[in-house]
DNA sequence: AGGGAATGCATGACGTGTCATGTAGGTTGT
DNA sequence: ACAACCTACATGACACGTCATGCATTCCCT
């Protein structure tokens, strides 16, 4: 009943030999569970997005934080610093959703190298269409099933992680 | 200092018009930093797979299910269960596979459409190199920064929530 | 037996994410 | 002023995921 992942490894002392501490029955079964949870998850809000608004969970949070911002833009490089992405991903995302109308760019007058991703009509009418469905959606599948204590320890529990990720490098 | 996402919104009685239940502060604070770890950890996972074993986590998922099979092989709709893909998305992710020679097909006499996916001997030699830094990894940024507590709380959380998305249709 | 429905799987098109690399424009030190 | 460096961003190649669709084979019902 013991794969790679359940059993504690104790090898003997040859050299170069890295004794692996693997994960035991809880850890295990709470990995797992998380595991499974963030795929449903993930794959149930971006169908629902897609089907209903014809968004991308990934075009969601780009123009969430586009209609959060003060003029309905924002440079690139806080864009991307606020969704923490890849430089890439961004830029290969950015026009995508300019290709589709989503987004426009402005000059940037005090730095010539880039410029202001903006927020179009269009954009704006899209994330006002999909947030009711999504929210409701997030509610339904995540937030109805959770209580308030629940909610509270997720909270820390990511908080803990995620400083954690940022202070390993 | 508010977006769609944080104020409640009470609109009038217009025809269609539905009201929208937005997330409260604590819920609005869960959920992002929910989405925070786990585009992290993701990635990070993704990347230490990627770069010390030349595996990504959907390589790394398949591998583990066919080593702990019995014979070391699946038919692909088990493998589709107990992963919960879609179908195609199985179908695709398995013929790379094959071309990078980590799995092999092999007959099924007892149903002529389908067809085995067998673990090859370079998928074992891939699964058990990649292994002992995947599960590092994963204590290091995820499970080193939870206490047992929290760890039972993830859990049972998931579990709820999974149940919930499963049973949602 | 035989015809319709369901099952197991593949494929093409297309959007998405990553890595490596390129480039124009800024900044800093001497 | 100019070289070295850094910053902001784009791009090509390629792996990955989804949807729609196609196609055998098997199942089930009469």
């Amino acid at each position: 009943m013991h794969s790679l992942h359940d059993v504690s490894c104790i090898t003997g002392t040859l050299d170069g030999v890295t004794d692996t501490r693997w994960l035991d029955e809880d850890e295990q079964r709470a990995w797992r569970a998380y595991l499974r949870m963030q795929a449903q998850l993930t794959a149930r809000l971006g169908r629902q997005l897609q089907a209903d608004a014809g968004l991308s969970l990934a075009d969601y949070e780009v123009l969430v934080q586009l209609t959060d911002a003060a003029d309905g833009r924002l440079r690139p490089f806080e864009l991307q610093r606020c969704l923490q992405w890849e430089q890439s991903r961004l830029s290969h995302h950015l026009a995508r959703m300019q290709r589709r109308g989503l987004v426009e760019r402005q000059e940037c007058p005090e730095d010539a190298r880039g410029a202001f991703v903006a927020i179009t009509e269009a954009g704006r009418a899209a994330i006002e269409t999909a947030a009711p469905g999504h929210v409701a959606t997030v509610r339904r599948l995540f937030l109805d099933h959770l209580g308030r204590d629940q909610l509270r320890t997720l909270e820390q529990l990511a908080d803990q992680v995620t400083a954690g990720i940022d202070a390993d490098g």
